[in-house]
DNA sequence: TAAAAAATCATTGAAAAAGAGGAGGAAATT
DNA sequence: AATTTCCTCCTCTTTTTCAATGATTTTTTA
């Protein structure tokens, strides 16, 4: 019964050639009832209103809201609704951040058709699909998982980043020069740091500090 | 006559929905004779000894060879070939390496069906076209150009950020840990940082170092 | 090939950070 | 209520960076 029943698919990219890229790959399936496609976060909410897919393929990365977080949106309004991240990048943050917010699966752009196909068939039974890249760098990465700071950390994280020095920061911050040397150093033994320079380039390489 | 003549399209890409989008963009103009397509750099290099197009699509983001330097290899071997770069991202660097490295257009992967004919249709007569996108950032951005650093510098810059004291790179490069120094300071003068922790931070915004 | 840029090395003194250790009070969590 | 975490502050020594110049040799580029 469930063959029988065509998966509803739907698409929200804002590249129209990934849209027509996927269209073209699975239009000759069967299985697959083409909902159409909208090209940012807005206009896919507003389609959701009228009628469910079973499947969402969703880019993570667009303009305005985050496929992250429509992703969210998606899954405490409509629960059913499986979604399906679709993303160039393979980085760990991303695809852990789309599975966090209730993704079923993530698969790159580079994927073959039998591969998106066996992807929209295991989300749609309400498994979970990751691509073999996804998977093997959510194994590989999860040991490096982003630390925990506190307020007062970060807000000392982002005054190095900016180049001041300790007692540059307390004059801002209205305290010690040696209570900032201790957030310093404390942040330098979390993110396992061998001195500040450091200290800054894991704080990217964490997403804790961006611009 | 330009109009009676096809233009010969050839695309590189790793991702086969980019493949599969702008073949289907492109399937219904009896402008385009459509080659055929290559997932890596070096089957594109072998299919141009056997044929060349008058457009070459590139994505600049593949593995192995990257676009920018595939672009120059074939613009060395095969001037007559214009090659159109192809990419997700709209940051400065890479549109302008890739003009640099002899492209004659740049367009993103949101680019509609009208203005992806019109930039091949441009290209193909030899002119430069730029989606409205890119001729912005690189207009906007070049006050916040990246600026150039050395390949020693780059080593160095590498090093800091790896948490390595002048001494230690010094041990590792085998120069004067002076040396070491006098690249250091030029890097932070370079980019107008105010110290170590600071170069880093900045080297992360102009995609200096990534990880 | 001539000029410019890069890479190399050096001195010196002041400033800053790293490393190690301890410690008390406030706030949040269990 | 008890415990943990956070924020605060301290001392002391060693190491590293910063700043300001100057200079030689190699490489690249015009």
């Amino acid at each position: 019964m469930a063959t029988q029943q065509k998966i509803k698919v739907f698409i929200v990219d804002d590249h129209y050639m990934v849209i027509e890229g996927i269209r073209s790959l699975l239009q000759n399936e069967k299985n697959i009832d083409w909902l159409g496609h909208a090209s940012n976060a807005d206009s896919c909410i507003a389609f959701l209103k009228q009628q469910l897919p079973d499947v969402l393929l969703m880019d993570i990365s667009m303009p305005g809201i985050s496929g992250i977080e429509l992703c969210k949106e998606v899954k405490e309004k409509y629960a059913t609704v499986f979604v399906l991240g679709l993303s160039t990048f393979n980085q760990q943050s991303f695809i852990q951040k789309m599975m966090d917010s209730g993704a079923s699966g993530y698969v790159l752009k580079n994927v073959s058709q039998p591969e998106l196909m066996e992807a929209i068939e295991t989300v749609a039974k309400g498994k979970t699909f990751l691509s073999d890249e996804a998977a093997a760098i959510l194994k590989t990465d999860d040991v490096a998982a982003a630390p925990i700071i506190t307020r007062r950390e970060k807000e000392v994280l982002e005054l190095l980043a900016n180049g001041l020095t300790n007692n540059e920061i307390a004059q801002k911050l209205f305290v010690s020069p040696t209570t900032v040397d201790s957030h310093r150093k404390s942040l330098i033994a979390k993110l396992n740091a061998k001195n500040t320079p450091e200290l800054i380039k894991l704080a990217f390489v964490h997403k804790l500090i961006s611009n």
